[in-house]
DNA sequence: CTGAAAGCGCTAACAC
DNA sequence: GTGTTAGCGCTTTCAG
């Protein structure tokens, strides 16, 4: 049987020819390039004898339907993103490669996907995801914001004037880090409260009274207020209340944690009898430190982290930290997007999601 | 200062207006829509005393372009796709909720997520990530297919005639399985020679001459290599091979797992004195039911499971298995789909990637 | 270096 | 049920 009008037919694995389109069907199968649409978006509304034969000369030309086109067409796309910052600790890289297996190296945007990615699902959607690497004028932004029906970002990943930018176009949620804007939805975690809870633990439970806390020189709004949780315990407790932590890290990674130790034990002064520091990282790094110099975690010194990263579970003596509710906060994101995709008017909302300490053997635990 | 032409700017967080497009920008700053197009594509194209023009008023009214327009226009998206089935085992959302942490409900998907992650992003490529959840016509498909440049699939996530269909419109990698298209880039995993090494390491090492295999009912390339790996172990080492696996667990969960113990056990004849499953999920079921039955593992019996998730490590006794390379997957992959995006005439390439056994306490090593 | 004009492939009213 | 007709917002020659 001759085809009537040319479109010849290709051979799988060869050089791929223009795609076909709506037209190429709906010429082929004797229709209108109206009905192709619809046998796509709403199979019901077509007669099926005649949507079997659109399908069929679909399949037969291998027609793909063009998401972009439907997008610009329909003005939506199915789609919610997620910008983050390149995070690549360099020390933690190295460590996975040395570990058992890769989930050492699995970061909290890791989990942050994961969390946005069951959510997205379960809400019929599909995830974008895009770490920033800067580019030309709106790189990362016009990659994304161009692409999805809504997204979220990791605090700091994308400039703030930008981001005022663009939440004027499409519903956009702050996760983590203080609220940048303020009429965005926004989703923290609770630093204060975790880090105090942890702190009071220390003072109380293990009647430890000599403390020192590691914060970053980078000023940090997730760092200072786990510095103002452990004030905070330091004073319900009666302990000295110290104005500034008691060290500031460069970079908070496992190399700062250990040069950290150094800097704190080499003081003078009494040493302190616990180290409590604003992330696991770090914490790691000086779980090592502490190693070398023969001091004994955690009888001589308790060694607490925060973020409750895998790793902290790995290293010996397992840390004791905060844990961050990652999958939840994606979750979390994806349920406030789909809320304003459905109700552009609503209040900004702001969502503050608990922590929970988790006590290890490093602070003498377990 | 009045506004020239209307073009109301808008107050934040206001009722959103339709979006700014290039006619807008460039009528504005006193352009045309193909300098303002020029400014982002190709900013050193245009003369800088206009450039920055365009990009101030575009600031000024929010203007972000449409990803989708775009690609329309220029047939790319720098999009690269993965699709995979909507695991959900419900023993491993249940175990993840009662345990530690979240760590443990880490997917194999999640891991390939995350090289297929940190690769794009280092080509310079966003990642779509969807699962499969049934719907219209071509619903996972033209959700993926029509957005990105290329994609990756996990095996059987998408019927092979609408893969066979696709990929003669964009590249498409095939993720773990076997090649059901064999014009496609394929990758799998060493299925037999990880499950052949195993079996040897438990036969030789452990000096276990009495073993039990445990399949799935439903047929599954995968799994017929670790059985295939597990025949030639036996066949090397002189010990009896056997035709079928001893038993077909009807899914592989945890819960099938313990089944497959109650099974194996309450047969007539000697009991086995090593259970080798197909995968670590069943091993895990498989350990509780042995805890509840009095079995010491591994005294009294070894078992092993295979894939190397997360939870593997996390049970007691810790166990034996073999890790899939899947965060390596997921990097291959999108190299893969980078090479035939740079070049189509390329011969199809199938990778077969190594695993690596993984001897812990379950098989009475550690 | 910049402008004009022709699409890219699809959806969405609105007729028939 | 199905066809017609406009765009959606951008890229891309081709002129100037």
């Amino acid at each position: 049987m001759v085809q009537p009008s040319a479109q010849p037919l290709r051979i799988p694995g060869g050089p791929v020819s223009a795609a076909p389109t709506v037209y190429d069907v709906a010429q082929r199968s004797g229709v209108s390039i109206a009905t192709v649409s619809r046998v796509y978006r709403n199979p019901d509304s077509v007669r099926r004898e005649t949507r079997d034969r659109v399908l069929a000369t679909a399949r037969e030309l291998g027609y793909v339907p063009s998401a972009n086109a439907r997008g610009l067409a329909s003005r939506s796309t199915g789609v919610l993103g997620l910008c983050f910052p390149d995070y690549a600790d360099p020390d933690a890289e190295a460590g996975a490669e040395a570990s058992d297996d890769d989930d050492a190296a699995m970061l909290y945007s890791d989990q942050i996907i994961r969390g946005m990615e069951r959510a997205a699902r379960r809400h019929g959607y599909a995830l974008l995801i895009a770490a920033s690497l800067n580019g030309g004028p709106a790189s990362l932004v016009s990659k994304v914001a161009g692409r999805v029906d809504g997204f979220a970002v990791l605090a700091r990943t994308v400039p703030t004037e930008d981001l005022e930018v663009i939440s004027r176009r499409l519903p956009v949620v702050i996760l983590a880090g203080p609220r940048e804007i303020d009429h965005l939805d926004h989703i923290e975690v609770a630093n204060a409260d975790g880090q105090r809870e942890l702190t009071r633990h220390l003072i109380e439970d293990h009647g430890l009274r000599r403390l020192a806390f590691v914060g970053s020189e980078e000023s940090s709004p997730d760092v200072e207020a786990r510095f103002r949780g452990y004030r905070e315990a330091c004073l319900a407790a009666g302990v000295p209340v110290p104005a500034e932590p008691d060290h500031r890290a460069s970079l908070m990674t496992q190399t700062e944690g250990d040069r950290a130790v150094d800097v704190l034990l080499d003081r003078a002064g009494e040493p302190p009898r616990a180290l409590v520091f604003a992330n696991d990282q770090m914490a790691v790094g000086a779980l090592r430190a502490l190693e070398r110099r023969g001091v004994r975690v955690p009888a001589d010194m308790a060694v607490t982290g925060f973020d409750g990263i895998p790793l902290s579970r790995l290293v010996r003596p397992a840390l004791t930290t905060v844990r961050q509710p990652t999958v939840r906060m994606g979750e979390e994101a994806v349920g406030l997007l789909a809320q304003r995709l459905a109700d552009r008017t609503r209040e900004p909302v702001s969502l503050m999601l608990p922590v929970t300490p988790v006590r290890r053997a490093s602070c003498g635990c377990g």
